[in-house]
DNA sequence: GATCATTTGCGAACGGTTCGCATCTTGGAT
DNA sequence: ATCCAAGATGCGAACCGTTCGCAAATGATC
């Protein structure tokens, strides 16, 4: 999802009806970057529309989610964090000192995860993976 | 773990105070199975003492987490989910349809996840992995 | 531009967990 | 066994992220 104007395209092509709001929201998403959380995303878009509230910000989020523009990430602080879908699935490593949140994708581990689910009798479905670190010295 | 007993000696070891409360839900802890999340131990609690509060049962909870004689799990249920800690690792498989938590451990799994952390520049101090899955047919 | 379904802001409600406080219990000292 | 300070308990309220209800505003379709 390269442009905001790509991003309202889809969309439309899906019934989404667009808003000032939407369209805010789907800039400060496409153009921001990292895993914001909600708070975040209300902050960023208050920057550019004087009139969104919280609550517009979850329930478009839940929107795009449920239409699998974007991924709703719990992480362990308690919130949900959100990014883009449509780009290459990966997993997460969190700086347990910094908050910094680093991206991975490791096909073996994929494969493996796969196969564990078969060997106990179970199609696999989708999965969580989240690493947690301190920076190596 | 294999005995209230030897549960409630490494309480007084770690100077837990015992009370009435306490011995009950180390019993319920210790003699029950699965991952109940506190809503579920306090009702099992209850059944053995009539005096025992929701809010008794996540203190002692707490208490028992910190000390490392119990894991708490925040499952995607949105509640958190206990089970006694001195096992040995293993991670989960959420069946999807039924609730039901299968355990697992894949030492390889283990291994590519320090590997990872390592290539990335981190000290791994932790993860979770959780597989989602449906019965295969 | 009129219409009507949808969306919005607001504040209240929700659900799991934690807290404050007065009261009770425990474990060590006598 | 009894006393006492430290700590645990029950109760209900508070907390916090998220969702909801509703009246008012807005956008897609004509
Ligand atoms: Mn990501
Ligand atoms: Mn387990
Ligand atoms: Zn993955
Ligand atoms: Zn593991």
């Amino acid at each position: 999802m390269a442009s905001v104007e790509s991003f309202i395209a889809e969309c439309r092509i899906k019934g989404i009806k667009l808003t000032g709001q939407r369209r805010v929201i789907a800039q400060v998403m496409v153009e921001g970057q990292g895993h914001p959380n909600a708070e975040q995303i209300h902050a960023d878009a208050a920057h550019q529309h004087d009139r969104i509230s919280l609550a517009t910000v979850y329930r478009t989020l839940r929107v795009l989610r449920d239409a699998g523009m974007v991924i709703e990430h719990a992480f362990p602080d308690g919130r949900c964090h959100y990014e883009l879908a449509g780009r290459p699935h990966h997993d997460h490593l969190i700086d347990k000192e910094s908050g910094a949140i680093v991206e991975f994708c490791d096909p073996e581990i994929e494969r493996l995860q796969q196969a564990i689910a078969l060997r106990l009798g179970y199609r696999l479905t989708g999965h969580r993976l989240e690493l947690y670190g301190v920076r190596a010295r």
